[in-house]
DNA sequence: CGCTACGTTGAGTCCAGTCAAACGGCGTGG
DNA sequence: CCACGCCGTTTGACTGGACTCAACGTAGCG
């Protein structure tokens, strides 16, 4: 199994076999979460550090009526809650969308890999201030844009952070209309609509229950995606 | 002329006296920067770390229309680009609001600092993950809630940050109603009909074309502001 | 087989956008 | 000094995108 973890952080710093040595050992504990269970809630103090190996999670709050608000989608490769230390208690929930493999490493664990590894710390620096950008465009994208332009625009970002991970198989998003619903701030019903006129005009299909984009050029264009604030090293 | 971004930073780490001079010495060199000028452009590569002694400035982007959106503003003690030399150029631009007062700081200089006074380099670890909690809470604001909750709750968090930098003024804001606009992602239109009903109800004022807050337990209360993620010490 | 979860469809409502116009303050230049 | 233009604010009428409520379809599963 390829280490999702390595391939992201390797688009933030050149790591050399020494790195992904490191990165190998400390994925080896972890366990499989069902979905929709929390990882971690709303004013816990975790005390490991969490890693997205397999799965899709989100960061989410729960509003006093009962809505829920989706503010982050965790793929493979993607950390949870690195920093949380400095903040101490969390400010919200980290919880599965579908089943995941979810990797944990201790504190003290990860102090001495950003101590030992310089190239792995600085990685893990450029992936907190791309979740920052990524947040930064997700605020433009509620905003700014139509409901439908908005659909698009995540499928765009998850389309290209699924190949920055060198995601083995061909794109295919098995998230619920309901959860893509809280991610973008709309209802169920309106999520719907949006997918079925995407589908209608060919800029997503359905496999299996599952979104595909059968044109990403087209799809970026029609929701005005400009992919720079990913960060990616320039395509090889 | 206090030191707002001491007092900012205090909230994350109990700073000594040692911690106060540095910071004092690095704010001598400033420049005033008129309203509506860009501090720093998206594309760049800046030279220099900003912080914002007085005055508001904000994040934005342009969309292909026309259209702007604020992603975050940036009040006295906020740093602007603190870690923008990892990710290399910007994927946003930084400009003022109001006229500004802006401290700035050579990276190098930057780096002494984060190594040689560690009870700093921890406070602005905090900022940093203060900043991304804000924009989280920014997601849920926009997604959930109808305008005249955002807009209160807006002012609320305004008033908190405010607070916690120990403003010696009363509470009063100067945006005009296209910048809060821009920022809540509604039309100016919109804007000004939520501040006149907010205005109806009391639970606003306007005084010299600044907003204020009479009774900032009644807004909180009606936007369903909880200051959680603000990460604030406990009030004293 | 019936339950549950998710997806689909329709009718009506409402919040926010659009377009348009007018008002007031303020600085500038004739 | 006044006229003018600019900027921000205010107001009105109309439109439209998204929400609400409600019902039905469908697939998986105990």
């Amino acid at each position: 199994m390829r280490n999702f973890v390595a391939r992201k952080l390797s688009n933030g710093a050149a790591l050399q076999d020494s790195d992904h040595a490191r990165l190998d050992e400390l994925m080896r504990h972890w366990k499989a979460i069902p979905a929709k269970s929390d990882i971690i809630s709303q004013g816990d103090d975790p005390e490991y550090v969490h890693a997205i190996l397999d799965g899709i999670s989100c960061r989410y709050k729960i509003l006093p009526d009962g809505r829920r608000s989706i503010m982050d989608l965790l793929i493979p490769g993607d950390f949870c809650d690195m920093n949380i230390a400095i903040l101490g208690r969390m400010d919200h929930s980290i919880g599965t969308l579908t089943p995941c493999r979810v990797a944990y490493i201790s504190r003290s664990e990860i102090e001495e890999l950003l101590f030992d590894f310089p190239r792995i710390a600085r990685a893990m620096w450029w992936a907190t201030l791309v979740d920052e950008a990524i947040l930064r465009e997700w605020l433009v994208n509620m905003g700014q844009r139509r409901s439908d332009r908005q659909m698009a625009h995540l499928l765009c970002e998850l389309y290209l952070r699924y190949a920055a991970i060198g995601w083995p198989d061909e794109f295919a998003l098995a998230l619920t209309q309901e959860q893509l619903a809280d991610t973008l701030g709309i209802t169920v019903v309106h999520a719907q609509r949006v997918i079925a006129a995407l589908r209608q005009d060919g800029l997503i299909a359905l496999r299996d229950r599952q979104i595909t984009i059968p044109d990403i050029a087209r799809l970026m264009e029609f929701s005005e995606f400009n992919p720079d604030y990913l960060h990616l090293p320039p395509e090889s």
